[in-house]
DNA sequence: AGCACGCCGACT
DNA sequence: GTCGGCGTGCTC
């Protein structure tokens, strides 16, 4: 960095009305650090928005964003200057900023670490906004010339193609020849493209983005469920209104989506569209692209870090109209906002779970109100936050009831595995069942839910599990969950030790087991029992890479055969020869001590339920269980989801949890429990000493208790979870407590973070 | 979080 | 005699 010259003003010291430029900086101190303005000053215009390039600390430089300017701070004794202004316009406009700021507040987080969570890598470390032209590839004339004379192969191919563009001037676009399953797809056009371009035959020319007209593909006619809906969305376009579009499996909810961003971009308008982390698969942008016949941006964890800043840039700049991304894209600049879509409202992976804790869901309605727009969130299996505000008139309730197509839904049958032998978790029914499928000529997918729960004690004749005498009450059993090696039960709401029985305490039996076996184990089973059948085993595991799930269902084709999965095989892909779906592991998942764990299991099974019978041939679904009678299966399979969530929403209720309560969660971890948890003690009478005393609002703190995976990498890792029957409340405590929390000296001997509406506690 | 300054053990 | 352990203090 080139040396501010030296300047008689620039080293006189700054009177105390100097106006200085306030920068929030990616460090985690809750504090804004004031500069001196650029002594070269050259760049005109408000800098708030832009980033700068300041000297922080002893030594070192750092990438930060002035958020306001104004009266230089008394307090700082010796100001230092800003080295560089980067940005002549602001990257951060007026509703960015306000936005990300709320964001800020409320999750507690220094502003400069939620600005720097915002940015693309590049430009977070400072890189400027990169070039975001569209390009295609042109025919030279010597190329028309030397077209019947090429030997046959790709260039020639590629030549032909270019010289067949729907306009020569401005031949084929990169995206059209890069989207695998588009209409324009030509394998390795890259090699070809080169080779025209050394021999002068083709150039690559940046098309204006006036000439791109869009080429939009007619869908299927909307039933009357879809219309209302589409007709309930438009009608709010150029306003915040929340939607809840409640539709389930197969009810054709991208429909519904796909008229109202055709809406949104004949409106001139940008759109928005979340989807879960799974949920961004080329078949999708396909549809997406096809459909709207606009250029489609996505962005996702896969992209390169010089790709997302490309995508960003775009956004900024209006060209990007349609973005289809993953958590992270709810942090665009959106200039021209018309619509945000949130596709599976429900899902989990809309939460980051490190760093800043936001919820692009939660986050999406904020700047949905911000932007002035409608916001859809479209799920078959609503969350209980969502639902409620729907049912307290918050959002806008559209429900598809009908499903498109001919579609049936599903058989659903529970197995009782009681005392039953079972081989690597699988039931001689299932078994049976599995063998039937396959004689039939069906694919089977054995789905296995191992969704992170703690283990649980469970007697393998009987059913009994390990409950918390303590906390456990007639209508809510709290479990113990399996620690020290298999020796020890332990209750997370308390505390609560004890040793494992020897026999069940119900029946006697001696068959008392940790629940759990994995997917490996069953496809091993599964490979002996069935040596002649393909078996093939989905999971992170698995599938590294992002397309490799792609590459393997396709080589699995629609042959007999069974699929082996967690999670990632719930949704998204199809699966067109489906008839037997069979789920087992449920047991943890009807008995964990996570408040949440009934809801995430029914949106599981009734996700998964709908992988099964999706084609003409009926599909079914067998449930595996200890458990046959339990009341969340029985209400799930009587009524469906919505049956499932008047039931269970009374019960959040009555426990005073959410939405009917609001959390915070403080985890701590160091290398000895008696320091974490002197942190969270330190912390917990922080909290108390601001807790409301004339309200009478509940407000509650737990803990410090030992966090579900206790011990990781040598640290030992507890938790306080405070909650309060009012949000303001809850802030109120986190604003009083948190700067003494921050400066006391436990802190630093402790890892610690805070997390707003946490989803797991255990 | 980084990064520096600052006082006490095993090494060329 | 030094290199280096991580304790604590600060960052406009």
């Amino acid at each position: 960095m080139p040396q501010p010259p030296a300047d008689a003003r620039a080293d006189a010291p700054p009177g105390p009305d100097a106006l200085a430029w306030r920068v929030a900086l990616p460090v985690p101190l809750p504090r804004l650090f004031d500069y001196l303005p650029p002594a070269d000053g050259a760049v005109p215009g408000d800098p708030v928005g832009c980033r700068v390039l300041v000297p922080f600390g002893r030594s070192g430089e750092k990438v930060g964003v002035v958020v306001a300017t104004g009266p230089l701070e008394a307090a700082v004794a010796e100001p230092k200057r800003v080295l560089a202004r980067i940005d002549d316009a602001p990257l951060f406009r007026d509703e960015l900023l306000a936005s990300l700021r709320w964001l800020a507040r409320y999750t507690h987080a220094p502003l400069g670490e939620v600005l720097a969570t915002a940015l693309p890598g590049p430009l977070r470390h400072g890189e400027t906004l990169p070039d975001t032209r569209t390009w295609a590839w042109r025919l030279t004339e010597a190329g028309a010339t030397a077209l019947p004379g090429l030997r046959q192969g790709k260039p020639a191919r590629l030549a032909a193609r270019l010289l067949d563009a729907p306009d020569p001037g401005i031949g084929v676009g990169e995206d059209r020849l890069e989207d695998a399953g588009a209409p324009g797809h030509l394998d390795g056009w890259r090699a070809a493209a080169r080779s025209l371009a050394q021999r002068g035959y083709a150039e690559r020319v940046a098309i204006a983005p006036s000439l791109r007209v869009p080429e939009p593909t007619p869908g299927p006619v909307l039933n009357d469920g879809q219309q209302a809906a589409v007709d309930a969305i438009l009608a709010s376009a150029g306003r915040f209104h929340p939607f809840l579009l409640d539709g389930v499996t197969g009810s054709g909810k991208t429909e519904v989506y796909l008229h109202a961003i055709a809406d949104c971009l004949a409106r001139g308008r940008q759109a928005l569209v979340l989807v879960p982390e799974i949920g961004l698969t080329p078949q999708t942008l396909a549809r997406f692209r096809s459909r709207l016949g606009v250029s489609v941006h996505a962005l996702h964890s896969g992209l390169a870090d010089g790709e997302r800043a490309r995508v960003w840039a775009a956004a900024a700049r209006g060209e990007a109209r349609v973005v289809v991304g993953t958590r992270s894209a709810i942090f665009l600049p959106l200039p021209d906002a018309g619509l945000i879509v949130v596709d599976e409202e429900h899902d989990g992976s809309f939460k980051q779970l490190d760093g800043i804790r936001y919820h692009a869901r939660d986050f999406a309605l904020v700047r949905g109100k911000a932007l002035d727009v409608p916001v859809v969130l479209g799920s078959a299996t609503p969350s209980l936050e969502s639902l409620r505000n729907a049912r307290a008139d918050r959002y806008a309730h559209l429900r598809l009831r009908e499903r498109a197509g001919n579609a049936r839904p599903p058989r659903v049958r529970v197995v009782d595995v009681r005392k039953r032998p079972l081989e690597a978790g699988l039931s001689p029914e299932m078994l049976a069942a599995i063998d039937q499928a396959l004689e039939a000529g069906g694919q089977v997918l054995v789905f296995k839910n191992r969704r992170g729960y703690a283990p649980v004690l469970l007697c393998h004749d009987c059913g009994w599990s390990a409950q918390c005498p303590r906390c456990s009450t007639p209508l809510h059993g709290t479990p113990m969950t399996v620690h020290g090696g298999g020796r020890r039960l332990q209750c997370h709401h308390c505390g609560a030790r004890q040793r494992v029985p020897d026999a069940c305490p119900d029946c006697g039996g001696l068959a008392l087991q940790p629940q759990g076996a994995g997917t490996e184990r069953i496809e091993d089973a599964l490979k002996a029992r069935f040596p002649d059948t393909p078996v093939l085993r989905i999971d992170r595991g698995s599938t590294q890479r992002r397309d490799a799930m792609e590459r393997l269902l396709a080589e699995f084709g629609d042959a007999p055969g069974i699929l082996v999965g967690t999670q990632m095989l719930a949704k998204g892909h199809d699966i067109a020869g489906l008839t037997l779906v069979a789920v087992v592991g449920i047991d943890e998942g009807l008995f964990s001590a996570d408040f949440r764990a009934p809801e995430k299991l029914a949106q599981l099974l009734i996700q998964v339920a709908g992988r099964a019978g999706r084609a003409e041939r009926p599909g079914e679904v067998l449930l595996q269980t200890h458990h046959p009678g339990h009341p969340l299966l029985e209400t799930l399979l009587g009524g469906g989801y919505a049956a499932f969530a008047d039931a269970e929403l009374p019960q959040r209720e009555a426990a005073a949890f959410p939405p009917f309560s609001h959390m915070a969660m403080l985890r701590a971890e160091a290398r000895q429990v008696e320091v974490a948890e002197a942190f969270l003690r330190m912390a917990r009478s922080a909290f108390e000493a601001c807790m409301p005393t004339a309200r009478d609002a509940p407000f509650e703190v737990q803990g410090p208790i030992p966090a579900p995976m206790p011990r990781r990498a040598g640290y030992q890792r507890v938790q306080l979870l405070l909650s309060a029957a009012s949000r303001r409340d809850l802030h109120a405590v986190l604003d009083g407590a948190l700067p003494a929390i921050h400066a006391a000296p436990e802190a630093r001997k402790v890892r610690w973070s805070l997390d707003v509406d946490p989803i797991d506690l255990y």
